[in-house]
This record gives structure tokens, sequence and C-alpha cells, in this order.
DNA sequence: GGACGTGGGAGACGGATGAGCAACAAGAAC
DNA sequence: GTTCTTGTTGCTCATCCGTCTCCCACGTCC
């Protein structure tokens, strides 16, 4: 255990050298020229005294505090930046960079979000990382231009930060597909309500697969409703209640899936046997826990937050130059979780 | 917006002074005599270089990072590990403070953990919030103590360091009391087969609550299972299978209840006409959206994590002493939150 | 010549780094 | 064989990063 107190100059001391040596010999610097007894001791005597360099002296005179800053919306309305904040973290971890979190609301007015990334840059992070809740056109506060910095689940309005986004219509499509592999012809897509774009991508993606599969995507049932639990039920009972209803339902999310296996309950249809139903986010206590189990497409969210974090590192050590790839947000799958919802339909 | 390159080298430069005026100006030094008028031009000069001070440097002279670190387990996993953040990440703003946040696996070794808070002293945080995924008994890493400290959701095993805790037991009774005053009788409890003090707390909790009211907690119905939606639904249908049922569930946790909420279904029993349930933890993506909606006792995420925030940095500015408040956990309520799960017996 | 009223100088915090210096060896010149 | 040159090895000195803070300086008015 490190005691605190120790500084590179009490190893120098112990060693018997100067400081210059005790930190050209831990921070191997590549010119030094320390001969190798003497590298021995200071590292054993560094081990000893259970030194660990303070990095904020460090930092002060780098210019490198190998922190970054993560700006996320809501983080704990849903459960989605958690896995962004994880797979930053873990990405950061892995090339010795740590986490300083901050959270703003979705909402919060364009200077609250600016003091935001002040109070990030004046503890002088290397770049930041900022998030939001879902993918949106989100207007950035200004400051954040001035260091290296990644947008995760969202695209920049007027655009030029490095972006990396959810592959929502490849999304869609494979949603779409596991429904028409099992043989339904007469598919339904409920919609959110919200003008977002993955709400117009999906829709999109929903219409030419079904085109591209010979069935008539334009002509599809379609209901929209707020993306929650009772918008979903609602919207399905409004879709099922058609004449010639579908026998397959895409849903928008997980959670108005969750409405429609309500509204399927109600209308005596068993899921999958009478209805199959495919959603999207993959939200853990929601699609695994429903009965049965909901195939649904997971958003990458983990994904994002370690790929953001990897290029932004990237940037800050002079590997990558980030507006090269500001130019088109970076696309990342969403994967099909295949579980019990889906199945071909009656005859 | 502030141009990082600008020090206070720089303000004292343009605005005619010394470095050592600006400073005293711009922190309100007590014992700094220096005329309004200076003091204007200074600040005026200040705002209009954007200048922000360099937190390196001034942790570095004042050996004050204001920065805390939060070691949290699995942030991922559990939406209560995001309300935990978001209530610290809120006091620690309101004071001036930032966290730097590290995750780490609720199974990752001694080692491993104490490598995390090793990575936060280096950095120089003031103090640490250590959290854990549920309310368990935590063998802490050595190194913790170096800095002022604080648990939450869990106490740690030989217990020297200040924790704040749910109140289960209040929870708990708040719950049965929900089923007792509507009127019911027969009333069944769905535990968990884990070993942590949830588990012993509700149970000691559920029957004390019944004897108090006139009813045999030794011999109310008890049915123990894993706590996820399938051990809640496999409990659910052995307890209400039994000769004379209860009329009234309490379930160890949501997901529990959800289980519950199927095995009534398929029983052909009503909620909450025939089966009045009420769940615990209050998980936003369950209980609301469950039908009819879950009755249920929220866990104060939120709240532990602002009361240790809070009181950490008390300790960090020498206001509190936390080794007086480490004899005993505190314990923070356990609000019921009424839904649509409970009503009175069929007669 | 004290007592203000105003303000500045010079470390110190802990570590990084370019320039410099002593010691010694090998080769060159005589 | 001795002395001088040149190079290498091994390590240290002096600064600097940006801010805070203790202590001192100066002018002025009684």
């Amino acid at each position: 255990m490190s005691n605190k107190n120790i500084g590179i100059k009490d190893v120098a001391v112990a060693a018997g050298v100067s400081v210059t040596t005790v930190s050209h010999v831990l921070n191997e610097v590549s010119y030094a020229r320390v001969s190798p007894e003497t590298r021995d001791k200071v590292r054993t005597i560094a081990g000893q005294l259970g030194y660990g360099p303070n990095r904020l002296a460090q930092a002060l005179r780098t210019q490198r505090t190998g922190m970054l800053g993560l700006v996320s919306e809501d983080i704990a309305t849903t459960p989605h930046a958690g896995r962004i904040i994880l797979g930053a973290e873990e990405a950061a971890k892995a090339r010795g960079y740590n986490l300083m979190i901050i959270n703003t609301s979705g909402s919060a007015s364009l200077e609250s979000r600016q003091a935001d990334v002040e109070a990030l840059l004046e503890r002088r992070v290397d770049g930041i990382l900022y998030a939001t809740m879902y993918h949106r056109n989100v207007e950035l506060p200004a400051n954040l231009g001035s260091v290296p910095s990644v947008l995760v689940d969202s695209v920049a309005i007027g655009g030029n930060i490095t972006a990396v986004v959810p592959d929502e219509e490849g999304g869609a499509r494979a949603a779409v597909g596991a429904l028409l592999e099992a043989g339904h012809t007469r598919v339904g897509f409920i919609n959110n309500t919200d003008d977002v774009p993955a709400t117009r991508q999906r829709l999109q993606a929903f219409r030419s697969t079904l085109t591209e599969a010979g069935l008539d995507g334009g002509a599809a049932p379609i209901e929209s409703d707020v993306s929650e639990v009772q918008g979903g039920y609602e919207a399905a009972r409004r879709i099922l209640g058609r004449e010639d209803p579908p026998t397959g339902l895409f849903c928008y999310n997980d959670r108005m899936a969750m409405g429609a296996y309500r509204a399927a309950a109600e209308l005596g249809l068993t899921i999958p046997a009478d209805l199959s139903v495919v959603g999207f986010d993959d939200q853990g206590l929601i699609a695994a826990n429903l009965h049965p189990g909901l195939t649904t497409v997971a958003l990458p969210h983990y994904e994002m937050g370690a790929w953001a974090t990897e290029h932004l590192i990237d940037a800050v050590e002079g590997k990558t130059d980030l507006t090269l790839m500001a130019l088109h947000p970076t696309i990342l799958s969403c994967p099909l979780v295949r579980r019990d919802s889906v199945t071909a339909p009656r005859l």
C-alpha cells in the first residue's frame, strides 16, 4: 500500500541518486544513460517506499493530465448512459486514462452545458466525450472545440465534430428481416412520434426491407405513439384492431413492445404463436424478462463508448486526426438478439 | 468562451499589477488589502481574457484537488449505480467538486480494487466514495483509509468506515403495512435466497409486522428463490398453489414481483382484485410499466449518493469527523410508492 | 516614527527535461 | 611509452509548469 507522502525526492535520497535519475529510470526515458545497477536500485527503493508519482505535478509539467471528461445526459434515467460510461471507462483504463464525469440534463440550456464543459477544461482534461441520451441532433457548447472531442450517440448540428452513432437502419432491417425470415407477410410497425433520426431511419428501413422482399412497404400497417409502454399498448390495440391485422410486429423499442405484449394478451393473442414481436434497444430489464423473452435489436452503447474513447485517446496522442473523421459520423452495428417472441405465423 | 492559454500572469500584465494581487483579488483573500478600483480592474480584465485558474496548479499548491473519487461496482448492470452516481454528482457539483469515476466488478479481486483506489490516490482525490451494487458486507482495499472515505449501500466487514445504507426494515414494514392496511390477513412473502442483509432484514420485518398486527408472523407463507423474474414466478406458483393461498404478496424485489404477475395471470388471478402485490426497489422500467402499476418500496440510491458526498465533503473540509460516524451505518428511509397493485381482498 | 493603506518578491508544491560536467577508455600523435 | 584528443558512459544542475502565500517595501498622514 502506498504512502502518499512519499515524493520522488524521498526515493532519490534513499537511493543515493539525484531526482533527475529517479525520474529518468521510472519513466524509462529513452535518451537517459543510467547503469543497470542504478536502475535496479531505484526501482527497488521506489517499490519499497510505495512511491507513486503525483499525477498533478506530472500533469502540470507535461501538459497532459491523462484525464478524459465525459459529459453525459441524464445518467440515471436510462440504463443506456451506464453502458456508455462503462465502455468509455474500460477503454480509458486500458490505456491509462481516467474519466471525469459530469451529468447534464438533456434539456439543459446551452449556457449550463457550456459551464459543464468549462469545468472540465479548467481541470485540463486531455479530451472530452459528449454523450447524449438517445440518438439525435444536438447543439454543442462552443468551448467543446478547445480540446479534442467526440460525440457519442448523436450528431452535432452543423456537425464538424467526430461522432459515433448506432446503425438504426441496419438494426431495423435485421428486425424486420427476422420476421420475414420466419414467414410473416403481414408485418406491422409500431413507431415513435418523436422527430429523431431513429424514428425516420427505422421507418424507412422498415418500408424498404418489406418492399425488397416483394411486399408492399408503402402500404404496410403503421401506428405511431409516444415511445413508452402505454403508447405501445395503445398503438398495438389500434394496429391489431385493423381488419386483416399483422401477424408480425416490429416495435420502435422494448418499452413499446412491452405494451404490445399486454395488448396481445388482452386480445387473447399468444406470443409468438398468434403474434410475433420484435423490439429495439435490448433493455436488460425488459427484453429478457418478458414472457416469452423478447427478440430485439441491441443498441451498441458499450461499443460506442469504447469506440469514442479509443479514438479520442488516439487524437490526444496525435495518432489520429479527428477532423478527418468529422466529415461523417461513424456507424456501429446493432445486432439482433434472438429470444422467443418470433416464430412462423399460423396458416 | 475561455482561452486556456491565459494564465494569471497574463491577467497581471494586462491589468498592470502583480500576479500576487490578481491572486488576492480573484480568491478574495481575507487579509489582502487591495483598493476597490484595482479589484474592479483585475476582475474586468480577467473576465475579458476569459481567465480560469489552472486547477492542476492550484491543487498542487494548495494540496486540494476538489476531486472526489467514486469507485462503483458494475455501473452498467443495474440502474441503481446510475442513481448513486447522479446523487453524488449533483451534490458534488453544488459544492464545487467534481467526480472521478472508476468502475469495478462486484467480483473483482481485492488487489484489483486496491489498484483502482490507488489510481484515485495518485490523482490526489480529496476523498473517496465506494459504492456497491447492492446492500451487502464488503471487504475493502486497505489503502482506502488514506483519505476520507464513505461507503455507499454497504457496510465494511470489520466496519470502521462511515457507511450509508437503506432502511431495509422500515421499507419492508411499509410494504407489509400497505397490505395490512388494505385489509389483508393472509399475507405471503417471496424472498430472495442470497445471504445478504436485505434478505434477513426484510424477512424479519415481514414477520414482526404481521405479529404486531395480531397475525401469526411465524406461520405466514414464505417462499424463497433466486431474485430474478423467473425465481419470482416459480416462488409465486408455489405460494399461490398452497391451500388457503395468500391474498397479499410482498415480493423481495420488483423483478420477482414481475414474475408473480405472470404466475397470477396464468392462474387466472387478477391483480389487484384477486391478489395484491407489493415489490421492492422501484425500478423505473419495471414498476411503473407493469399493468397494473406496481406498488413498491423505493431504494434511496440517489439519496445515499448525495448523503455520502455531502458528508465526505464535510470531512474533507474539516467540518465533520467521519470516524465518529463510522460506529454505526447511517440508515436512509425507503419510502413506499403507491401505484395500483394493492386493494382490499375479496370477501 | 508608528500606523495605515497598497501592493510586490520570492519561494514552494512535485516532477520533467535540455544542457552540462566528471570520469574513464580507446585511439592518435610524438 | 607518454601525452593529447575524442567519445562514451553515468549522472546532476538549473529551470519550468501555474498558482498560492508568507513576508517585506513603499508612500503618506498624523
